[in-house]
RNA sequence: CGGAGUGUAGCGCAGUUUGGUAGCGUACCUGGUUUGGGACCAGGUGGUCGAAGGUUCGAAUCCCUCCACUCCGACCA
């Protein structure tokens, strides 16, 4: 392609929006356009890379025995009522009615279309097990979408969903998925792990999540420093605890005025934060429950969920009615249940609210006082490794795929059975599978950048080489050159840009290097005048002079 | 959902306090000089100042309503 026939609207400055690297350089470099919050247009560079990636994702697939197929991203209500997520989805599923009123919604996921086909299509045991994936757009109304295409509200993905006879099937099929995720990925050349992970509202019983590990990543990542222990923090399971002192200090009342935040209670005090046991009231579907954690722990919503089901944090009104002192609430006298974290269980002398304006109890113990001890918490770095060795790094992580063993959890809500070898009807076991195209778009930027712009892998750059002629439009002598160089590219079947336009050199190596084009060549009378071009790789600052007459084996040398 | 902030040319911003002809940089167009890392000179195109309403002789600016976008928080008791 040239240059002048292209549309690459690269930008010097990105828009005061966009917010972390890989959505400023996406703007920047030309390959996305914002329509409206959590909607973009892909332009033409950005869809190479697009189809780029989704190719590795097609060849590793159909390597892997999956078969493509395409549902509509419009469904009709009857399929999530049948399931049972058209009430559990909540205000991410965008749901709306059509001319004759009947229910429909933008489908965030495929797992009710695909039991549905698959229950209509599959009817022996002897068709199993199959696996059907698509690459699609999915719609989810998302509370926040932010940091460009990596949360937003429509994107792309692959989903993959895998029907078994039973759960040893089911679990042949995730190893092998888990296999062929991590072939894309290291194809994609990014620096991922597999970790263990919430299953969330996929449901069913065992998840992993693949996490690119970078700074802007929204999930923590807990890894052991000893072992290959690798966990999403939601998942951090922390057993009960056994005591190792003896209380020994005698509970005293202290003024601690105005003084309410774990923080400025641990200042005041002069000592540290772990030393403090903090309150949390939330509000649950059976009334009230104070939590209780240690002063440095954060509470985990993912397992006080899965607790309590559906909480919120009580308002300052509600904590006001149930006649507590907001900042100085504590473990004793509560008139509502009270569940304690593992780790707050056997600390001795510690501190925590009075229950009175204005005043905290040092010394405190748990003795006489009726709770439930549970695992509530967040893990923090330092942690013991729950699989006992060693102790837990936290690390940033982009998730960018997740594969789950579902289960039966879908076929049973829609009947989705095959008539099994005996002769009677059975229950088809689910797996299902997920990438996020668009986001691994992004994803490989945040790991593969530098002040000048991108540095894309060979494998997902827009092209492979990029000509830079120097006076195009001036030197009859570079023209002819560039034109040839070219054309044997394009002979060859290498993917290669010419600058073509009317820009001075500082201009184009700006453009090439921001778009992240990993080889260029460049051409111009000096060079010429030796029968040479000079070559440059965009990883590496190092030019080398060439002869023109060896220019397209060694770029094809370089693209093996 | 709460809290904060921002909407002025494709992008980045000033102007709003104190109402009085719509500005700057960049990008884009024309001409010229330049030509190996985002050149220079001259001229030019482009904006119903987010939208509607109000106050006023006069509104980007003051008042009201709405909309959009961004950030922070969903960590605290």
């Amino acid at each position: 392609m040239k240059s002048s026939q292209a549309l690459i609207p690269t930008q010097k400055e990105a828009p005061n929006d966009a917010q972390i690297i890989s959505h400023q350089l996406m703007i920047r470099a030309g390959l996305i356009s914002k329509l409206a919050s959590g909607l973009y247009s892909y332009l033409p560079m950005g869809l190479k890379i697009l189809q780029k990636i989704e190719k590795i994702i097609r060849e590793e697939m159909n390597n892997s025995n999956a078969q493509e197929v395409l549902m509509p991203i419009t469904q009709p209500a009857k399929l999530w009522k049948e399931s049972g997520r058209w009430d559990e989805y909540g205000a991410e599923l965008l749901r709306f009615n059509d001319r004759h009123n009947r229910e429909f919604c933008l489908g965030p996921t495929h797992e009710e279309v695909i039991t549905n086909l698959a229950s209509q299509y599959i009817n022996s045991y002897k068709q199993l097990p199959m696996n059907f994936y698509q690459i699609q757009t999915k719609f989810r109304d998302e509370v926040r979408p932010r940091f460009g295409v990596m949360r937003s509200r429509e994107f792309i993905m692959k989903d993959a969903y895998s029907f078994h006879l039973d759960k040893d099937s089911m679990r042949v099929e995730f190893e092998k998925m888990h296999a062929t995720y991590c072939r894309i990925f290291e194809r994609l050349g990014l620096n991922y792990r597999p970790v263990l992970a919430d299953s969330g509202s996929i449901g069913g019983e065992s998840s992993i999540e693949f996490h690119v590990l970078a700074e802007s990543g929204e999930d923590d990542i807990c890894f052991s420093d000893e072992s290959d222990y690798a966990v999403n923090i939601e998942k951090v399971a922390f057993s009960k605890q056994v005591k190792t002192n003896d209380a020994s200090a005698s509970e005293e009342k202290v003024l601690t005025k105005n003084i309410t935040s774990i923080e400025d209670v641990a200042q005041f005090l002069k000592v540290e934060q772990k030393q403090c046991v903090k309150i949390l009231i939330i509000k649950t579907t059976n009334g009230y429950k104070a939590l209780a954690l240690r002063g440095d722990h954060a509470l985990n919503e993912i397992k006080t969920q899965n607790l309590f089901g559906n909480f919120e944090f009580a308002s300052d009104k509600e904590i006001k009615s149930l006649d507590l002192k907001k900042g100085f609430i504590g473990v004793k006298d509560l008139s509502i249940n009270l569940i304690v974290d593992y780790s707050a269980e056997v600390m001795v002398d510690f501190i925590c609210g009075a229950n009175h304006w204005d005043h905290h109890l040092t010394g405190v113990n748990w003795d006489g006082i009726k709770f439930e001890a549970v695992d509530l918490r967040n893990a923090i770095e330092g942690d013991a490794s729950p699989d006992g060795k060693g102790k837990l790094v936290i690390k940033r992580g982009i998730e960018v795929g997740h594969i789950f063993q579902l289960g039966d959890k879908y076929s049973k809500a829609m009947n989705a059975n095959v008539i099994g070898e005996s002769g009677k009807a059975m229950m088809m076991i689910m797996g299902c599978y997920g990438i996020g195209v668009t986001r691994v778009v992004a994803a490989i930027i945040e790991q593969n950048y530098d002040n000048r712009g991108i540095i894309f892998p060979v494998n997902v750059a827009p092209f492979s080489v990029v000509i830079v002629p120097i006076n195009y439009n001036k030197s009859t002598r570079v023209k002819g050159l560039a034109d040839v160089l070219y054309q044997q590219c394009l002979d060859s079947d290498i993917e290669v840009l010419l600058d073509d336009r009317k820009e001075r050199a500082g201009i184009m190596f700006a453009d090439s290097d921001l778009l992240g084009i990993p080889h260029r060549i460049v051409l111009s009378d000096t060079h010429a005048d030796n029968g040479n071009v000079e070559y440059k790789a965009r990883n590496n600052p190092e030019k080398l002079e060439i002869k023109f007459d060896n220019a397209l084996a060694f770029i094809q040398s370089k693209l093996i």
